[in-house]
DNA sequence: TCTAAACTGTACACAACAGTACGATTAATT
DNA sequence: AATTAATCGTACTGTTGTGTACAGTTTAGA
């Protein structure tokens, strides 16, 4: 019985995921989270010793999950720099706007003030993204594909500029998972608005 | 005693959103509430039927403020169409990320999947703010100003813009209201970028 | 001064929760 | 088969919460 010990832990975190993320943290029972991954009370509090040190395993394994993926494109030599932006940003938008990431979204907003669990959150997935297209932008402006300006700076522009038609739609509930050709779509407007103010 | 109640019903409403800001629904208590604003558990819920409703109540009354003032700046004649947008972005900043404000946003995202709170937070604040900043552009395109494109398009990416740099920072927690020298240059920041794109 | 609405304080009913205790049971290892 | 770690079920403790009941008190207005 020394293997399933891991098993069983990964199951508990993913059912306690979509129990926060339905419920909230607050809401979410133990004795819920019991009947749902179906052992018992007991063996649930041997893997973690409170509600709350659960609540943070799930928040910290949540965000790096599709965060690499989401990269792919900017990685493919092929591509030419508008259409590896383009390709990225439909990546980023069809992973983060998922029903579960934007749910994740919102108990790691509602929750960010337990400790520093928002910086953690933060600079495990947003800032680290961030970061990264940085890199690339400042190699394309390097080969002048696009004018000479701060890359951080441009990039966290390019991100605002692809969730600026869902992001609060979708946190405050008021629109459902877009459709992959919604999403080009959108990628398409807002990369159109970021060549305008940063092609050469 | 029939002019008090309104007064009363106030007091309640205010000391209501701070203690819901700072320890969000399910933590912040009735009897919390009670000790907070002085008066009795009795006379709390003959104001409000319950927790629930009181908390309606409160994120309605929450953000409709500072909606108006705002708009400021696009009245201002006097202005030039860059002016008078450096001028709305200034203050689009400042009043939507004081610490209160944001703990109301926190807070609505939360719970915006209880009932229909989240839309109807969403129609009465963020939209009604896009609705009027488009209209401004619209006139802006039509005088020339700007080049000609779809409005409410434009409007969504200049906030975007503008809350590229500070909205997820401010959402989770990771840095503290921004003052008025740096609101300027972030604004700054954003208008150039606009202005790239949108300038005719 | 009288009256009625609004208010207070306390106590209570009822339910839910986090976390613990403990004996019984299962299943992998030797 | 014997051992031992993991698991199970259930009952329990103590706390906290919402909402109600009720008897007494204040305060505005006739």
């Amino acid at each position: 019985m020394r293997t399933k010990t891991e098993v069983k832990k990964k199951a508990i975190l993913e059912e306690a995921a979509k129990l926060f993320q339905e419920l909230g943290y607050e809401a979410a029972s133990m004795a819920e989270l019991c009947a749902r991954v179906g052992g018992s009370k007991s063996t649930l509090y041997s893997y973690f010793p409170s509600k709350e040190e659960l609540f943070f395993e799930v928040m910290l394994s949540q965000f790096e999950v599709d965060l690499v993926a989401s990269f792919a494109p900017l990685d493919d030599a092929q591509l030419g720099c508008a259409a590896a932006l383009t390709a990225y940003g439909n990546r980023f938008l069809s992973l983060n706007y998922r029903t579960e990431v934007i749910a994740g979204a919102r108990l790691a907003i509602a929750e960010s003030t337990r400790g520093d669990l928002g910086k953690r959150v933060y600079e495990r997935a947003p800032l680290k993204a961030r970061r990264r297209l940085a890199e690339f932008l400042a190699t394309a402006m390097q080969s002048k594909h696009l004018r000479e300006s701060e890359p951080m700076l441009a990039a966290t522009q390019l991100i605002a500029l692809l969730k600026a038609e869902l992001d609060l739609e979708a946190l405050l509930n008021v629109r459902s998972q877009p459709s992959a050709t919604w999403i080009a779509a959108a990628t398409d407007r807002a990369m159109d608005t970021f060549m305008r103010a940063y092609a050469i």
